[in-house]
DNA sequence: ACCTATTGATAACG
DNA sequence: TCGTTATCAATAGGT
């Protein structure tokens, strides 16, 4: 209809199919309300243009989402049904690697051990053995590397000390001044300590990872409590 | 159109008004295919008769459900995205905490130390040392249980040769008969060398959950593994 | 947006 | 549901 009869074919006049678009959807529009009316129909239309604009009908009475609800109800199955199974798949895959990471680590704490045959409890204790030595490495490298520096300062403060007593003729006043040697207790006697290794007194108990604590406020607050976490 | 001109509204006449249905509607299928072909635009349709029986339209390179996520997108608060999201959100919360997890236990195992401070290595150092305790505990309970029950089973074993031996009349054959003190390296033996502490020779790595095997052939074969896990 | 010649859709009927 | 056809509606191309 028009002046001219035209082929079913991919305008290719930009402005010529933004106009074609434009009247032909409202002739569909028109054409689904008195589908509506006349028979009594519910109908949902959704379009978009090629240049990605959207346009939406629906008959009265109902909305979009009632008439995919129907829709589905009347296929049989959900259009997203797959998708959410995927998720719950995923889901449950990260909670069981979650609840076995948790037994791992409390297995690790010495704890449900009687779950395991004897060649895994001589592997964790070999593994554990072995952890241990390298936090005591760790600690005595820190506590070591904590003295030096703190030993470099004394020095430097001393130095400065000494240079500002000079510059200014002063006589050195003995209750200001440094001492080169710290008696016993100083920093080699806090390292000396340190290396003592973990004692009966447990002062400080190993929890939650310290370098992540944006989460220590969410659902848990130590490995434990994460058991009475439940989703999904 | 048609041999006379009709009133937009509700066709009484049940037969008549599904004959107008089913005309009409294969009318807008038609136009609406003409649409999405001369236009380069996609359309989704919808339809459902007064007597319920449902049709549906959808431009060809993509589905129903591809043009709902597309809308939803278009008018950004979606109509099932939300429990998506929701899933989504608890994701990636489980995501963090199995993250937070891995990194206790690699810490446990004495690795990622760097971002310790002092005081939680202490407390880390005395945890792993008490867990180490509480392992080989268990281990030499484990060990010492066994070696009863062998020495029960042989005893058992060993009386019930004899009495089978009583009653047959039979001489003792010295090449099946049982010893009663097993040489070095009998049970005891074995109590003797598991209760050594996990030495340098690291032949049994601890590894995953052993109670929990189910999960071993999944998406991680250890510990370690779970780092390459990207979901979601 | 509007106009209108022309084609397309369809109401009524068989 | 299917075909026919007189009639009305939609619209292509131009302004």
């Amino acid at each position: 209809m028009g002046r001219g009869k035209i082929e079913i074919k991919r305008i290719e006049n930009a402005t010529n199919r933004q106009v074609t678009y434009s009247k032909r959807r409202s002739g569909i529009m028109k054409k689904a309300r008195e589908l509506t009316v006349l028979c009594d129909a519910q109908v949902a239309i959704i379009m978009f243009s090629s240049t990605g604009k959207y346009h939406e009908f629906c008959s009265t009475g109902t909305d979009i989402k009632g008439i995919f609800d129907r829709y589905q109800q009347a296929i049989g199955t959900s259009l997203w049904i797959e998708q959410y199974e995927n998720m719950q798949r995923t889901l449950s895959h990260l909670k069981d690697i979650n609840r076995n990471l948790r037994t791992e680590i409390r297995q690790r704490m010495g704890e449900d051990l009687d779950a395991l045959e004897f060649e895994e409890l001589r592997g964790l204790e070999q593994n554990v053995d072995a952890a241990l030595k390298e936090v005591r490495q760790r600690k005595y490298h820190v506590i070591t590397t904590q003295t030096e520096t703190y030993k470099k300062k004394v020095k430097h403060s001393q130095e400065a000390y000494k240079n500002l007593q000079q510059e200014l003729g002063m006589r050195e006043d003995p209750a200001y001044g440094f001492v080169d040697n710290p008696a016993a207790g100083g920093w080699d006697g806090v390292a000396a300590v340190a290396m003592g290794g973990g004692s009966a007194t447990d002062m400080y108990a190993f929890r939650v990872v310290p370098s992540q604590p944006n989460l220590h406020g969410m659902a848990y607050g130590g490995s434990h409590d994460l058991r009475h976490l439940r989703l999904g």
